[in-house]
DNA sequence: TCTACGTTTCAACGATCGTTGATATGATGA
DNA sequence: TCATCATATCAACGATCGTTGAAACGTAGA
């Protein structure tokens, strides 16, 4: 991921509606959720959130793929990972001890947590 | 990290020449660069990225002091780390393995890497 | 084919954002 | 204290973004 990507999945990240059809998204897992459900979800009109779903995916943060009558969006993994890397890339090569802080916590998150509860 | 948090940091990084900074000041350390130093890495006039970095200091990416004349910029970096788990967390809960490749990929990142020039 | 449903596209408006230039603040050395 | 340097603040402009409503598209069932 260069800065050029990296900074229209910032920017699609950092708009509400967008930021909670992604969460919407990565909580669903890989079966997805219907364009209008997701609508709901996310509280805005379905024509606005296609609006933003274009958005998302022109930065490849969703995918989408035909249902029936529905489209069905499903979050693209792979593209949170580069976005992480990314981020870290630069501490990592120049101090490295500032960032494993967050490989254990990340560690930490994907083991079976407890404080999933309030999380 | 909550979402109202979250929403400021990536529209924090969802911009050119805050991104920039941020990479800059990460990749810089805990030294940190002076407010003008950082407006020449970063491609802007000072007054302008002034105006930057106090919206990525609202936002809880970076941090300043003062010595002598200068002020001098460092990366929060406890904050990427809470943005990456606030990111990595509903993915985990639900769906483990899709974020294992993160971690793994992180782990990598933070070991000195041979890949560190073409980065 | 026709109708109903879900989704997308389009144009237009209002609001917000980033830049620019001038000015103000704060700190240093003489 | 004064002059100088580095940085921050302010107002105003232009550009971009998000929302809204209406209309178009594609699919499924009758």
């Amino acid at each position: 991921m260069d800065e050029r990507q990296a900074l229209s999945v910032f920017a699609a990240l950092g708009q509400e509606h967008r930021l909670r059809a992604v969460r919407a998204l990565v909580a669903a897992g890989p079966d997805g959720l219907a364009a209008g459900v997701l609508a709901e979800a996310v509280g805005t009109a379905s024509n606005n959130l296609s609006f933003h779903l274009k958005e998302l995916s022109h930065a490849g943060l969703i995918q989408s793929r035909r249902k029936g009558k529905s489209v069905i969006y499903t979050a693209a993994y792979p593209a949170l990972s580069d976005l992480i890397q990314f981020l870290m890339r630069d501490c990592c090569q120049g101090h490295p001890e500032v960032c494993t802080p967050a490989v254990v916590a990340l560690a930490t998150c994907c083991t079976p947590a407890e404080d999933a509860a309030h999380a």
